[in-house]
This record gives C-alpha cells, structure tokens and sequence, in this order.
DNA sequence: CAATAGTTTAGAATTATTATAATGTAGATT
DNA sequence: AATCTACATTATAATAATTCTAAACTATTG
C-alpha cells in the first residue's frame, strides 16, 4: 500500500496541489518514526542523496514556506543565518547545542508553563516559546 | 567633559583598542536613557544621519561583533533575515511584535523565573530566554 | 618616534533567500 | 480522453545580509 495517499489526501485537504515534488518532501519529511528539525540545506540534501531526485532549489523553498503556512512545519529562530524548520508543529520549547548547532526538544515536562503577565494593549499572544542554550561544559563560551 | 573618556576607559578595559570608529560607535549606543535594540542596518542609518560620519559597514560589523563577543551587546534570534542586537546585555525575555517587526523588552517581574527539569549529560546552560510573539488582535497571523 | 600588531576600508566574494518568466502539470470541463 | 486553465516547477537572475581580502592606516609599546 503507497502510504503516498495519504499525503496525497494531506496535501489536499489543506489546500495544495498534490504534486510529485511536494509529496517527496512529504515523505522525508514524515515518512519517519520522530520528528526531526532541518535547514532548507539539510532537506536538499536528504532529497538528493536518499531518494534519487532532484527539485529545484527554489521549489524546495516554495514547498517548505507552503507546508509552514498550512502548518504542516514550523520554523525556529535561533541563528540569525540560518532559517530551522521543525516537523513537530506542536508548541514546545528547545535546547540548542552552541557546539554542534544541534536543536533539541523539550518535551511539556521538562518546562512549567509560563505565566506572562505583561500584556501588550491591542495584541494578542500568538506563541511563547523558550529557547535554552547549552554548550560543554569545559569550554569558553561566548 | 568628553564623555568619550567613559568610552575610551571602557574599551580598554575589556581588550579593545580605542579607535575613532569603536569610540563613534558607542556614542551612538550607549549615550542614550535607555537600552535600545537596533538592526546593523539601523546602525549604520544612525551613524551616517545623526552624526556626520561615514563608517565602513564592514567595519561596523566588525564593531559590533567584537561589542557583542566582549559583552558589550547581546544577540537576539527571532527572524531568520536579521540579526537584532540589544544594548541591555543581562538575561531577559522579549516580545516581539510581528506586525511592527519591533522588539520589546520584558521587566523580571513579567515572566516567572523558568525552572529546566531537564539536563543534557556534559552540557551546561548558557541561557534561558523566552520570546512572546504577539500581533495585533484583529489581524490574521500566519 | 619607529616598530608592530591590531584596525579600517572599499570592494569582491559568499551565502541564504526571493523573484522572474518560460515550461510543465493537476484537476476540472468538455 | 482531449482540452483548458490555474497553479507549480524550473533554471537562472536578482537581492540582501554578511564575511573575506588585501592594502592602507593607527594606537600602543619600547
């Protein structure tokens, strides 16, 4: 059975054109036990060394701003040079590894919920998201 | 009295060599009431119209960097096309505003300090900073 | 005040991302 | 099933942010 359909009907019911191209990115991306976070780099090369494909660039980013607008990704801002997409859409926290440029989850355990008391008049909290940096322990860290 | 002195003093207290440029720069940063957050690009506006001088923006970078790696700035994450830099070096929270793309502050008294159960083997934490991404009440957010 | 080590500079190079415009294709319509 | 049309894909060009380079400059040390 082509687990295909299933993206076919994912990409459908969110409004995007099941194309060859989007339900390959579907199938890195989701074909897999747990979610995982990647740069557009990363995605390139996953799609052009695991399966024998090649999209172009600029679909790749097409693509991946498509599934982030519809929610099927999430980008995370830790490094100003580089965009993070994450492929656990849930809201949730993240350790980043300052040595290996490593993202981690943090499962809703590992932090309390944050109060904020502070509101902002005429706005409303879209996410709140905390960011833990970690480094070795026996290094000079900037 | 030239507050420049100020400058000059603390530039050489961490390393840096007093130089015209470093010494410009700081006017524009640290002359002010209060803490501020700037984009490099708003850097070099302030630079070239409120004062009349030219700075290489290599050299502004450059500045800026070795500010930020001596503990002059802080780096704040939050989109992926820009770097925000934060002339309140100590450890707080932000909003962001994503209709005005403008950052504020959070006093210590708006978040509960933020407890991490969990702990990475061999790692320790450089820090812990939250982000609330807020809009405007009315609008459709991504 | 000369030596030197660090700094500035303009411009080229690099990297990540977005725009463009021609070609291709999915899904509806016939 | 052939045709149509709107949306997608593609290669490439363009843009934006940042870093590199190598020559000229300057703050400090002796």
């Amino acid at each position: 059975m082509p687990k295909n359909c299933n993206f076919i009907e994912k990409l459908r019911e969110v409004g995007l054109r099941p194309t060859k191209q989007r339900i390959k990115i579907c199938e890195v991306l989701y074909n897999r036990e747990k979610t995982f976070h990647f740069t557009i780099n990363d995605l390139v090369k996953m799609i052009s060394e695991k399966m024998n494909e090649k999209i172009s660039l600029a679909t790749v980013y097409n693509t991946v701003h498509a599934f982030e607008k519809k929610g099927y990704l999430k980008e995370i801002s830790i490094d100003s040079h580089k965009s993070y997409f994450d492929t656990n859409t849930s809201s949730h926290h993240h350790f980043f590894d300052e040595d290996t440029h490593e993202l981690i989850d943090c499962d809703e355990s590992d932090i309390d919920k944050i109060n904020i008391k502070k509101n902002i008049t005429g706005k409303k909290i879209n996410s709140v998201e905390v960011l833990v940096r970690v480094a070795s322990d026996n290094q000079t860290q900037k």
